[in-house]
DNA sequence: CTGTTAGCGCATTCAT
DNA sequence: ATGAATGCGCTAACAG
């Protein structure tokens, strides 16, 4: 179905020239006549002229291709951004080797040689967001390494993180902004980093406000639904008032919600709700119910693969953290929404 | 950081041969005699010696990389595909070139030319799982084509797809185990592929046991939650009995369950409801409050990858759907898992 | 301006 | 059993 290949050698042939005269002009090198090259632009268009990118890459000794040492590949937030990562490199025309860590140190060493076998022309590694640091594998490249949805222990190298103090700011902007004043905080124990990070934006939000957190600190738990049923009891139990509560996540946000429900608090308006991760907009469905923060992990993924593809070309290759905004979803949870046909009480 | 690559010709060197019999004994190819491979291996070893990939490949016309054409990369669902094959690629060191061809025809031939020139092994064809056929572009290749979450239009292609059927019999299978016998589907029009399949299984589950599907057939509309609000109060009002929903995902089925409970039905005491997508579990936060069916995308896509690498690799290379079984993933709205500590009503 | 000559690193006949 | 020679397809440095 498909005739061997055409080379060099072919156009060269058809044109009457040499090979290197039409590699210079295929590739818009250096000076030609214009009679050879119309010729050669010719010859190449009728034999359907495609250079062989593994002949260039030899010669070249470079690869087009990403090596990505994912620590969680299937996780349900490292797939966003591997997704965003992968297509953004595409766009380059660059491809990618995949391999997955499964957070096994001694897999990692074995992946490093086959990436330096592959000669990869850039490292992406992808951690699995827990705010953990990630140990660098930098130096054992003479490529440029970046990190994403990690930040790298070596302060020399760049890493791509969602901003998770700006999502707990927004998120407090957001409450303030419709008026509510007595705001909790429900979420994971500060040791991880990222629950620190939202708490720290909301603090921020409402000190700027003049206004305290309601129990003086955040209910800190882990990350599941157990956690945020438990937490809403005691938050109701406290006796203390209060007419919102931002949550560390969506699964929390969904338990505080039937809780509150449950004891007879209307939601939104006796209590707003905010969730973090948009995980029904990641679901494709976002209803349109959980006012969330969605982290973009998508974009964070593609920008950081952008910023890698242009340290390749040359471009500038900065350490440091580079933050990718987040977006605020409204949803009736917060009445920021008009109730629509998504709502039950119709 | 990283000193010049050592090549074939440096082993010779050390070991005192020649590169062509490094080139066979490094590769377990031909006779050599004991003496001679140990030399080559110690000077291998001693030199951390890694045959350059690209050299290889030249060499051997081939690349090493998938072509992955993806209708909609950044889809919900086409995400765990994309990730699952992407990952499993990377398992048998096969880097993967993706495009995104956001389902643009003209977009899609541009592209099969890059992939030619970057001379694929072969291509993977990734669908949107919308029931509707996927354009074959197979003729255009010399390598192996595979399909995957779509099912080609020329039978000669291999396309690999969730099983909607199946999925529609387990739940049917799961809600009869439980005693049920008035069983009512609500999902989206028949039209589209995907939601015949899984109302096809219900009812096949449903003929087996000799027993109608209430109301007769399906109710049908599509796949939002506005439309799940709409039909569970037809069928509330239609005032026919029933004690089981099976809906069409899962964003339907939350729907159902809170226009239910809304009118004083219990789930899953006097209704059971099962959905489909395990849209909580992609989440990453499966809560056990949803019975769902689990189309097990992640897995479809590694396989349907392992099946293109075997057939790059000469093995068997069928045209054809193959079908990659779902599971039933157990929840409370069935009364199927315990009440924990996850549901509010303690 | 254009052609010649060398590689890039490896695999693969074909001699020896 | 081993080595010399050739080619994969392209780029690049140097001549003419």
């Amino acid at each position: 179905m498909e005739r061997k290949a055409v080379s060099l050698r072919d156009v060269a042939a058809v044109a009457g020239v040499s090979v290197s005269t039409v590699s210079k002009v295929l590739r818009g090198q250096g000076k030609a006549s214009d009679a050879t090259r119309k010729r050669i632009l010719a010859a190449a268009e009728r034999l359907d002229f495609q250079p062989n990118a593994l002949g260039q890459f030899l010669a070249q000794g470079r690869s087009a291709t990403i090596g990505i040492l994912a620590e969680n590949a299937p996780g349900t937030f490292t797939m966003p951004v591997l997704t965003g990562a992968t297509t953004a490199f595409g766009e380059r025309d660059l491809s990618v080797l995949v391999y997955d860590s499964h957070l096994d140190r001694t897999v990692v060493a074995a992946t490093v040689r086959k990436l330096k076998a592959r000669k990869v022309d850039g490292l992406l590694v992808i951690g699995d967001g827990s705010g953990s640091d990630m140990h660098s594998v930098s130096e054992g490249f003479s490529v440029p390494v970046v990190y994403a949805y990690g930040i790298s222990d070596d302060a020399h190298d760049p890493s791509f993180m969602h901003d998770g103090f700006l999502a707990g700011r927004l998120a407090g902007e957001h409450l303030l902004g419709l008026g509510r004043t007595r705001i909790a905080h429900i979420t994971a124990a500060p040791s991880d980093l990222s629950a620190k990070a939202r708490a720290d934006g909301l603090r921020a939000a409402l000190d700027e406000a003049g206004l305290p957190l309601v129990l003086g600190q955040p209910l800190s738990g882990d990350w599941t639904r157990e956690w945020g049923i438990r937490a809403a009891r005691r938050l109701l139990e406290s006796g203390e008032r209060f007419d919102a509560v931002f949550c560390g996540n969506d699964t929390i946000a969904a338990a505080v919600q039937d809780v509150l429900r449950e004891s007879g608090r209307r939601v939104p308006e006796d209590v707003a709700i905010v969730g973090m991760d948009n995980i029904t907009g990641l679901s494709g469905q976002h209803d349109g119910l959980l006012t969330t923060i969605d982290p973009n992990l998508t974009e964070l993924g593609a920008v950081a693969a952008r910023y890698l593809a242009d340290a390749i070309e040359g471009g500038e290759y900065e350490g440091g953290v580079h933050t990718i905004p987040c977006t605020l979803i409204p949803g009736e949870s917060t009445g920021a929404l008009p109730r629509s046909a998504g709502s039950v009480a119709a």
